[in-house]
RNA sequence: GGGGACGUGGCGGAACUGGUAGACGCACGGGACUUAAAAUCUCGAGGCUUCGGCCGUGCGGGUUCGACUCCCGCCGUCCCUACCA
């Protein structure tokens, strides 16, 4: 008996899969072709679980296809452009490029030392000049097809350290890194005009059948559509109104207040001359405007002094408030307030003592009694004290109060979207400079594409505050491509999102010298199977569809979206150690007794256990996948990472589970090594098989088929149930059987194939040892034999007024009679029926009979 | 506040479109091997039981011959989102 020596084993398949080049995509002739990618990874210095757990998933899917017989591509890249490497630059002093390098050189040998099917031939690094050259390309392609805006938006400053802050690097309104109070600072900045695309955004989600539905509503949601009008309210004592926009046109006649938001330009016009009006907008501005604290935030508001006046209603005043809770981001920045009809309103209506007339009637009320308490009322009804829309039901009356609107001039249907261009700026040296000049006389004038691309300098200072780029002595100045004349360069660099926009089309041919060539994409592209995490549900998808749309009307390709099938992965979780202290302690640190107490080791102090979260720096609950690996191998970590819990959900990482992988392969181990020592096979011609020989046959083919059908279904956790039911199948059969040897030899080689895409080392080592001269990942998947699945005798529950009494053994597709007249010889069935007689019988064939007395 | 997911043994989880609840594994207990331990092998196991059975899928109802699965109403946990007019 001898342990399986994974070292080995290990080493030596990955040096053969590498030297034969048996991952290259591209080389299987005619066979179809198929794609599968996992997000690719910031090269943050290791790789950790999570990377372990996708890059496992996806490689089982890029096995199991490559052995149905597609060409498989399945590659790896870096989205290596990013804060982490400035920050690492400046507190270690290293440049951002060398410190990515030697990133992406220690992350590649971790992948390498899992045993992933991955072409390396098309590793590609988003902050190669190779690379990014095309995204400038791209950029100024969209810039010349009017995808491109240059717009002021506000940023986060941080006054000491001179520089842009992104959202999550301001912790309570600090800088994260000077500890100063955070500005908001107005700058021009590019962006994507992916607004353009909401409504077909939206649609094509329908049609993205192989995304879960919760990805698909988190960016139906976030695209935001809204149906509605947009309303002029003319403004006693001024000229221009006031423009509203509602998806509640319906409720006009119930209108009693118009509100506009703090920075609405009406509020900002009249601030400078009202100090009580000023000071109550820098109130508004104080307060969080995106925290919780918004629920707690009390609806306030400050009477202007102005009213508008009602569409439809002669003499209707509607008092003109400037309020907390209208943004300016949405819509017009400025609504009319229906009380009776939205909440938010009608809390304001209460605190401001206006009136709160109800419009809808809800069915079953009647008017005279019908009022409106604490709670506004939003469902379907009748209209009513409403003019011209009386009696109608509230589409009706929406769609009358458009066309009314319409034909008076006052306003028209509107439908309006919650998503924004995205701002594609960022104030930062690591990332894919902004091909622009800005000149004095020409204005933004894009860099000439014979000069692409424009490479980020090396020679820069990073302690300063500031972007380096922006204090460069010479970067920036260049003379203007037009006129000649002296000019600057554009310091931002794009969002480290754009370059993830397209990756997955680098890939398809990464030497190009253009971003793609159109074959390759016609043959890859869209990506078959996307797996990565389900944090990126909006921005990184949605970014990534847009750009697939902004590259189709660019000419480059032809399709719109970029991923026909999305899988999101759980997280890898842990549990937390917490000493009295508050210290967080690694796993490492900590032992824990048989009674369920966990101590540190250092010095024995007890540790409190909290519940299994997330792995994070932060908690200190990490595991180091090559700590594992070292210590188990790739194919346990892989094993583990596929057993127990379903693949979407998140999964527990425990010491024990890791040894109940390792146990198991080792197992498969002996096996292998049992079976191949048995005699060989006696001559048997014209025997009839034993019926345990039939059952273990049927087995094997059972468990192709089901193997089969759960790794295509994602279920991997079953998969591996599987296989070791076949196992112990082939453990428990009898060795004295004639049939055996042969038998066991046919299980033990469908058992090493269907290992071969959750432990191909393990799987190819014993695909060698059993004599064969291709490799394991040459090699087709095995398929079920029809024949060999038929059973002639079948287990039959047996129930008694719908309560399980007995199951009996009847030939496959006997009939009701046989199987009631077997039920009735049973002791525990006549016992259950008594004396009753039968009233009526309920029988699935070959499954259950029911016999209600 | 809104949206989503989930709730099954001590634990992770199975149970296809309603048809034998608890597959597979972890932990546990008994036994074998061993001077001993580890490793390995093997057997056992939802709970209760007067050994006939009874009760069991968060709780309470309902539909059905039959409900973890479908419907109604609750409770709890986690995740996402945040005044969207």
């Amino acid at each position: 008996m001898s342990r399986y020596p994974f070292r080995d084993v290990e080493a030596r398949w990955q040096r053969v899969w590498e030297e034969r080049g048996t991952f290259r995509a591209g080389t299987g002739g005619d066979r179809p072709p198929y794609y599968v990618l996992e997000m690719f990874p910031y090269p943050s210095g290791r790789i950790h679980m999570g990377h372990v757990r996708n890059y496992t998933l996806g490689d089982v899917v890029a096995r199991f296809k490559r052995a149905q017989g597609f060409d498989v591509l399945h590659p790896m890249g870096w989205d290596a452009f990013g804060l982490p490497a400035e920050n690492a630059a400046m507190a270690k002093g290293v440049p951002p490029a060398r410190w990515t390098y030697a990133n992406i050189d220690e992350m590649r040998a971790q992948f390498k030392s899992m045993g992933l099917s991955l072409d390396w031939s098309r590793e590609v690094a988003t902050c190669d000049p190779a690379y990014y050259r095309h995204e400038q390309a791209m950029f100024l392609d969209f810039l010349a097809a009017g995808l491109v805006d240059r717009k002021e938006s506000w940023v986060n400053w941080d006054p000491v350290d001179q520089t842009v802050l992104a959202n999550e690097q301001v912790i309570d309104g600090r800088g994260w890194r000077s500890g100063a109070p955070v500005e908001r600072r107005k700058l021009a900045q590019w962006f994507l005009r992916i607004t353009e695309y909401s409504e077909d955004l939206l649609a094509a989600l329908e049609r993205l059948e192989r995304w879960p539905d919760k990805v698909r509503l988190m960016q139906e949601r976030w695209i935001g559509k809204s149906v509605g009008a947009r309303v002029r309210f003319p403004i006693e004592g001024r000229d221009e109104p006031l423009e509203v926009f509602t998806t509640r046109p319906d409720t006009l006649f119930g209108a009693s207040f118009m509100a506009i938001a703090p920075d609405h330009p009406l509020s900002r016009e009249l601030a400078p001359s009202d100090p009580r009006l000023a000071a109550f907008v820098e109130e508004c501005a104080r307060t969080g405007t995106s925290e919780e604290a918004i629920e707690r935030a009390e609806k306030v508001g400050f009477d202007t002094g102005l009213a508008c006046l009602h569409p439809f209603e002669d003499g209707v005043r509607l008092p003109l408030y400037v309020a907390n809770f209208v943004l300016m981001e949405y819509g017009t920045g400025a609504i009319f307030g229906c009380p009776a009809h939205d909440q938010r309103d009608l809390e304001f209506a209460r605190r401001y003592d206006r009136p709160v007339t109800p419009v809808v009637l809800p069915p079953g009320e009647d008017p005279p009694t019908f009022t409106i308490g604490e709670e506004a009322y939003v469902g379907e009804g009748t209209l009513i004290n409403s003019g011209f829309l009386d009696g109608l039901d509230v589409p009706s009356a929406k769609q009358r109060v458009i066309e009314e609107l319409e034909q008076r001039g006052l306003g028209h249907g509107q439908t309006t979207y919650r998503l924004r261009d995205w701002g594609v700026s960022r104030q930062r040296y690591w990332g894919c400079p902004i091909p622009v000049i800005h000149c004095p006389a020409c204005g933004t004038v894009p860099v000439p594409r014979a000069q692409l691309p424009v490479v980020l300098p090396e020679d820069i200072e990073l302690g300063r505050p500031g972007n380096p780029l922006e204090h460069h002595p010479t970067w920036k100045h260049v003379t203007c491509p037009t006129c000649g004349g002296a000019a600057r360069r554009e310091t931002d660099t794009f969002d480290t999102f754009v370059e993830s926009s397209w990756y997955f089309l680098r890939f398809c041919s990464p030497a190009a010298a253009e971003p793609f060539e159109r074959a390759a994409v016609e043959r890859w592209m869209p990506v078959d199977q996307y797996i990565g995490g389900v944090e990126h549900a909006v921005l990184h998808l949605l970014y990534s569809r847009f750009f697939t749309r902004a590259l189709r009307k660019c000419g480059y390709l032809d399709f719109d979206e970029p991923f026909a099938g999305l899988f999101t992965q759980g997280m890898v979780c842990h549990k937390t150690y917490r000493d009295a202290a508050g210290n967080w302690l690694q796993p490492d640190e900590v032992a824990e007794d048989e009674a369920g107490v966990a101590r540190a080791l250092d010095d024995g102090r007890e540790v409190a256990i909290g519940r299994s979260e997330k792995m994070s720096k932060s908690k200190r609950n990490t595991i180091d996948p090559s700590a594992t690996i070292e210590a188990y191998g790739a194919d346990t970590a892989r094993l583990f990472m596929l057993s127990d819990s379903p693949p979407e959900r998140d999964l527990e990482w425990t010491e024990a589970g890791i040894d109940g992988a390792w146990r198991y392969l080792n197992r498969v181990w002996r096996l292998f090594e049992e079976i191949t020592s048995l005699p060989a096979p006696a001559e048997q011609a014209g025997r009839e098989p034993s019926p345990e020989a039939v059952e273990l046959e049927r087995t094997i083919h059972r468990t192709i088929a089901a193997v089969s059908e759960e790794i295509e279904r994602f279920h991997f956790n079953k998969a591996v149930a599987l296989v070791r039911e076949l196992s112990n199948a082939l453990e428990a059969f009898p060795r004295r059987d004639p049939g055996a040897p042969a038998l066991l030899r046919e299980g033990l080689t469908v058992l090493v194939q269907l290992l071969g895409p959750m432990v191909p080392h393990l799987a190819e080592e014993l695909w060698s040892r059993l004599g064969h001269q291709a490799l394991l990942a040459d090699t087709a998947w095995p398929t079920a034999d029809p024949r060999r699945l038929v059973v002639d005798e079948v287990t039959v529950a047996v129930q008694v007024n719908g309560k399980l009494r007995a199951t009996i053994t009847l030939p496959r597709g006997a009939d009701q009679g046989a199987a009631t007249e077997a039920a009735r010889a049973e002791g525990t069935v006549r016992r259950a029926l008594a004396e009753k007689s039968i009233r009526r019988v309920i029988y699935v064939p070959d499954k259950l009979l029911n016999l209600v007395a």
